[in-house]
Order: C-alpha cells, then structure tokens, then sequence
RNA sequence: GUGCCCGUAGCUCAAUCGGAUAGAGCAACAGCCUUCUAAGCUGUAGGUUACUGGUUCGAUUCCAGUCGGGCAUACCA
C-alpha cells in the first residue's frame, strides 16, 4: 500500500516539478485522518516559500489514483494529506492470507541475503540465571523475525573456553574436588560457590577417585565442568525452543592460527607497542576512547579482546550480508573497542548491527536481588520458567523494547499468571478454534467454501473493516519491526490485532444457522485471524494453544 | 570524576526519518454471560512525557544544562 501511495505521489512531484524528497507516510491514530498521511506538502514549505496547504491542494489537484482502492483524499490540519482507503480493498485480504498461509506476511526484501546472529554467548561456567533470559528470547525472536523478512539465518553461540573465567571455574571444582579427601581445603576467593561444582567434582570423584590430587594441570576439571555446565545450558535452552546452528569456541582460534595473524597483523600495521610487558592497542581519543588497551597480557595471554576481534574477523571472511551482536549493556563499551579493532585493521564493520539490551533487575516483594554465578544463591532462568511458563517467559522478554531497564517482578509475574498479556494474546486464538469446532460440527464444508463465490459487500460493520485492516497490515509490521531489529513491535501489532478480534466477536455473531453466507464470510475471517495470530507467534517464539 | 543507556498514568511498558487530542495491559471504579470460551466486551478515572532553557509551523522525540537511576571505566568476559 505505501509502494502505491509513494507512486501516485511521486507522480504528481513529477508534474508539478518539485524537488526530490523522500516521502514519509504516517498512520495516523485518530480515524478521522484516514488511513495513511503524510507531511509532505509541509516539508515542501520551505523549498518552495509556499504555505503548506496551498502546496498540498496542487499536490491532489495533480494527483491520479485508482478510486477502488482509495476513497477518499484530504487535506487537513497545517497541511497533512490524508488518505482514505476503500474498505472494498481490505477485504481482498482474505483470499491473500488464505492463499499464504503459514508464510503470509513473509517478506522477501532480504531473499538471498545471509545473516548470522549471535547471542547467549555465556561462558560454560554454570547455569543461565533469570536475567540471561531476556538476551535468550530476545534473540530467538529476532532471528525468527530475520528470517521473515527473507534472510537465510545462521544460530551462533560464542564462548571463551580459553579465558579466566572457566580457569576459575576450573579452579573451583578442583577445590571442591579436593575438600573430599580435606574438608579444609581452600577455596578460590572468586570462585564458583554454587552447589554444581560440588556435583561435577562428585561425578569426576566417581570414575577417577583419588588419582588426580596432584593433577598436571586442571585441563580435566575443566573440561568436566565446561560438558556439565554446557548440558545444563543447552537444556534450557531447549525448553525455550532456542537451537543454535554453531557452538563456536575460542579455543579454535588458537588452534588454526587466527589468534597469532591477527597479532601480527595488529603489529605489522603499526597500531600497537609494548610496555610492562604487555601488547597495547592504541586506541584513538578522537573516536572517544580514554586510554589504549591491552591485547595480550603480560602473563603472554591474550585479552578478551583480541579472540572477540578475531572471531569477528572470522565472521565476516565467512560472507555474511549481515552480522548480529546481542550483548548486555555491561559490553557497551567493550564492543566498541572491538569494532574499532576490526576497523583498524582495514575490514568494513558497516555489515555489523550490535544490539545492547538493557540489565533486568529481579524483584520478589519489595526485594531486588541480584544475578550471580559466584553467589551459591541464584534465580535461574529455569526457576523463572518454572514460575511462570516457557511461553510467559519469552513474552515477558520480548515485550519490551531492548534498550529500556527492566524491573522483572517475579511474584507478579505468578501471581497474575492468569491475567498476563500473553493470554490476551493465546486466549483470543484460543475463542476462534472454538469457534471452527463449532463450525466442524454445525457447519461441515466450510473449508471447502471458495471465497470468489462469496459476496464481500455483506460485510459492512466498522468492527469487521477494522480487523480485515489490521490484518492487512502484518506483512509491513514484520518488515518494518525487522529493519529496525525490534521483535516488541510485533507484540504491539498482535496486541491490536487480539484486541480487533475480541471487539468483533463481540459485536457479531459468527455462526448464525439462519444466514449461511454471512456465517461463511465470518469463519473466513475467523481464519484470517487465526492465521495472522500463529505466524505471529511463530515470529515471537510462543505456542498457539488450540484450547485454554 | 569521565563515557554509554534510561527517566512517559499508582505499576510494567508503547508511541513508525520531529506530526494532529501522548496510547495499551495490570491495579481502581461502574456496567455486560438462558446465544460460538467473561483469560472477554463497554464505559469512568488516571499525565506540566523528571526539571530548565534552546532549535521551528509543530518536541516524548533533536541540542545544552540540572536532578535521579543502571552499566562501564581491569593485564574478568
């Protein structure tokens, strides 16, 4: 629809000789304004020392349009051009989402295009707590979304198995491991103090006994650890239906030399110097950076840094047209010095999209808590499906938009598990299966009835236009909620499309005995509905319950 | 101290390159079930968009400052 509106007005741009501009439509909230409108005439104002509403009459005077599809054209306030479309057109809708289906609503803009996403990302040092959750449905959602708007999506999970943070982990079943034999035995001050150490020193206890109290190196508590933890993470995962294509691992940039070329490339362009012993990147003070960084440390190891760096290069030899970053603000400003190091390095960066969601903070009553491996007392994401459901939970998240904080009430959440806006949602495609069962029974054949045989003009009230209406709006809803990389918007549009559907079956009956035809064009409505709420929360990662 | 993010109804959040009377849900109040699921519908109330100034036809949105909160300022990731 906006393609058609921007080449009617287009037209007339041309006619009249103004000057390019990019037009911009609106839908404006109140009825009365129409359907779509834009502000075009006003930005033209000052071009053309013109007042806005005398610009805006030329514009319609000149403009040409198919009076099927647009009823009506007006110009109101300081100078918006309104347009009203014929209700006639909406209802073409319905043979289009009976006809696409479960792809109703896909774009194509990105066909062809390749895009990797990576996120959770969490070091394999013990289990995702409650607030990994919101990264976790955020990105299932997003790369959901990518794929509806045409991109072939790549699953990625990175983690650091070669860094400090599973030495430590490491460290802490050692330890745990040792005060089998002594209960004195100490523990790492920073270690991991949660009682699954305990169990993954107790399983490596099972098959080696004592033989490793004066282990080599840690290598085997590691990798203990890092296979429990893993299989804890990925079943979590897995309850939220979250599947990633590449576990990808640092340790591999080590081993196929990455790591070692990209120092040496670092080095050979001059944009790092050693002091203390350590290898610093300089860092440009006018890209708003405060001091240079270390890369490799002076014990000889890299930095987080230069693998990050390393991968990302990694990633773009791989050939993505896109490459998406989910991180928590607490990376807000580490990725920065990532890109920068990429960027200095000569690689284009235009093709990555780092997405920063902001910290959730958990409250039970009037108290928060806070999220901590290292505490033995944590909230995970599995307690909080517990509490209130996979699909509650990946609403919660997704609800909202990432960049705004989020205080995560977890005793509201089960207490009002029954009145949460996800069954807003799930309940009012839960009515219209009633309804086709209904149907099933009282109504055999109606899924063979043809909707060229049936006569539109039956339908006429505001609450049936208005649904049809925002039915046909999915299919920009999902691409404009992708190009900005925001799955909330779809929520919001869902949102509007329960609370249509609710009004409608309000105010009309579907199934009246008594008038077939009109009965037929309500269930295709009904259909229509069903259709645009399942794809809807395909997009978003929850279930479509047939009964509630 | 400095950098990034945020501040919208009692609570949690929306608001499409700056647009028309700032919207939903929850909570509150008043109505609606012999008819397809009342986890619903209809209505009422609730706001100086933290504050102050600036930019312009027009600001929740952009700019500056103030206040308040989060994150980061490590040779952890």
């Amino acid at each position: 629809m906006k393609n058609y509106l921007t080449k009617i007005i287009g037209d007339a741009f041309l006619k009249l000789n103004y000057p390019d501009k990019s037009i911009h439509f609106d839908k404006p909230k109140e009825e009365k304004f129409g359907d779509y409108s834009t502000n075009a005439a006003m930005l033209l104002a000052k071009d053309l020392k013109s007042p806005p509403r005398k610009i805006a009459e030329e514009l319609i005077h000149n403009l040409e349009y198919d009076k099927d599809v647009i009823s009506k054209v007006e110009i109101a306030g300081a100078g918006f051009i309104n347009f009203f479309i014929s209700g006639n057109y909406f209802k073409k809708i319905i043979p289009e989402i009976l006809t696409g289906k479960n792809n109703y609503g896909r774009s194509e803009v990105f066909k062809n295009k390749t895009a990797n996403l990576e996120w959770v990302s969490a070091n394999p040092t013990g289990l995702l707590h409650a607030g990994h959750g919101r990264q976790v449905c955020l990105g299932k959602a997003l790369a959901n979304l990518l794929e509806w708007t045409g991109y072939k999506v790549t699953r990625e999970y990175y983690y650091n198995d070669a860094g400090n943070q599973m030495s430590v982990m490491a460290k802490s079943v050692y330890a745990r491991y040792m005060q089998i034999f002594e209960p004195e035995f100490p523990f790492p001050e920073e270690g991991y103090a949660g009682d699954y150490i305990k169990d993954i020193a107790q399983i490596i206890y099972a098959e080696r006994k004592d033989s490793l109290r004066n282990p080599e190196n840690l290598d085997i508590f590691k990798e203990a650890g890092e296979n429990y933890n893993f299989k804890l993470i990925k079943n979590t995962l897995n309850t939220l239906g979250v599947k990633h294509d590449v576990f990808f691992n640092e340790t591999s940039l080590y081993e196929n030399g990455e790591i070692n070329r990209t120092i040496e490339e670092f080095k050979s362009k001059g944009l790092t110097y050693e002091e203390e012993g350590a290898l610093w990147l300089k860092m440009n003070k006018d890209d708003g950076f405060q001091k240079d960084k270390v890369i490799v440390k002076s014990s000889g190891e890299p930095t987080y840094r230069l693998p990050d760096i390393a991968y990302h290069l990694d990633k773009i030899k791989r050939g993505y047209d896109l490459i998406v970053d989910i991180f928590g603000s607490d990376h807000g400003d580490t990725y920065k010095e990532v890109l920068y190091g990429i960027k200095s390095l000569g690689y284009d960066v235009s093709s990555i999209k780092v997405i920063i969601h902001q910290m959730v903070t958990f409250k039970t009553g009037n108290e928060s808590f806070k999220m901590s491996k290292r505490s033995d007392k944590s909230y995970y994401l599995d307690d909080l499906i517990n509490d209130i459901g996979a699909d509650a939970t990946q609403f919660f998240f997704v609800m909202r938009g990432a960049n705004t904080h989020l205080d995560f009430d977890i005793e509201l959440a089960k207490e009002h598990s029954e009145k949460n806006p996800v069954y807003y949602l799930q309940y009012a495609y839960a009515r219209i299966c009633g309804i086709l069962r209904n149907a099933d029974e009282n109504f055999p054949g109606y899924k063979d009835i043809n909707s060229d045989d049936l006569n539109f003009q039956l339908i006429n009230s505001d609450s049936e236009i208005n649904l049809l209406k925002i039915l046909s709006d999915f299919g920009e809803e999902v691409l404009n909620a992708g190009m900005s990389y925001e799955p909330h918007k779809i929520i919001t549009y869902l949102n509007s499309v329960a609370e249509n559907f609710h009004r409608f079956y309000h105010n009309n009956r579907v199934l009246d005995p008594e008038n077939k035809e009109l009965s037929e064009l309500r269930l295709l409505i009904c259909l229509c509905t069903k259709q645009v709420l399942k794809n809807g929360f395909d997009i978003i990662g929850i279930s479509s319950p047939e009964r509630m």
